[in-house]
DNA sequence: ATGATAATGGAAACCATTTTCACTATAGAG
DNA sequence: CTCTATAGTGAAAATGGTTTCCATTATCAT
């Protein structure tokens, strides 16, 4: 039962292999809490195994985020980031921070109350009025971070 | 004093010149409440004005978004997105409603005294613990809309 | 082992957006 | 009004992240 078990079971409930590039690439998932984009991921898989092509980390990077290991987040700053969901690592429910000059993301946790009570009105609400199912949301906050404000 | 004036005060603050360009497409985005792409808008814009480039629209877009006069938004589906900000429509401060299957957008403005109560907590919070000076949020849900649902 | 299927990598394609560059329109000086 | 510097423009080319193609390889069930 090495480290790769729990992905292996993880991915064979979707019926899908876990072959050494996924493994590669979970890895680099695992061990960051960084928001790394594909380009970051097959720098450091690269290193490791020069085998592993960016194709196949585009083709993994999809197959995770559909059955639900990774979230997949589109800043806006021209690539897309991922990070393990919240089921699949140690970090919590989160939202994100963003410095609009050095493009910095910050994971904040705080006012969990505050939140749940709003989210939970609102969703409740916009299922009613708008009579959508709805499973998902995304809070972004956006300023100056405090290296970019004196620099 | 017609259309293009108030737009016209707009831009000249910012040291820019209204153009026919720009305001076709400041009028594309002026009648519609739809969220529009760059070549949506150059689509319209291209009936009736013919000599006006998609590069120009790229630019004006960029223009705009510079001096507030629109909002860009990435929601993820290829193309970004643009709609008159807050201060140039009618729209009140609102987020959004996605459809996941369809991509349908959905501006509501419900909930403002929750929202403003846990946006303002947070805001706050962050602004202190991150030290961070915040000047933007971004809300959205995310889910499946009645039609998607039954069809 | 064998055949079927899943996974892979490199090259090419894709496609929204940006850049380049030569040209045109305009405002402001004189 | 004319001249000139500068702002704005469009077509074509470049860019760059991501996806698709396709021929090859690995793995599973029989
Ligand atoms: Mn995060
Ligand atoms: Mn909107
Ligand atoms: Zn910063
Ligand atoms: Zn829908």
């Amino acid at each position: 039962m090495g480290r790769g078990y729990k992905w292996g079971q993880k991915l064979a409930g979707h019926g899908f292999r876990l072959t050494a590039a996924r493994e590669a690439i979970l890895d680099v998932l695992s061990s960051t809490n960084e928001h790394v984009s594909a380009e970051d991921i097959y720098m450091t898989v690269h290193a490791d195994n020069p085998r592993i092509g960016l194709t196949t980390i585009y083709r993994t990077l999809e197959l995770l985020e559909q059955t639900g290991i990774i979230c997949k987040f589109e800043f806006g700053h021209g690539r897309a980031k991922y990070e393990l969901s919240e089921a699949n690592s140690h970090k919590k429910h989160h939202h994100h921070l963003i410095c609009k000059k050095c493009r910095k993301i910050i994971d904040y946790t705080e006012f969990a109350k505050a939140e749940r009570e709003y989210i939970q009105k609102a969703e409740t609400g916009l299922e009613k009025k708008y009579r959508f199912t709805i499973d998902d949301h995304l809070i972004h906050f956006y300023g100056i971070c405090p290296e970019c404000k004196t620099g």
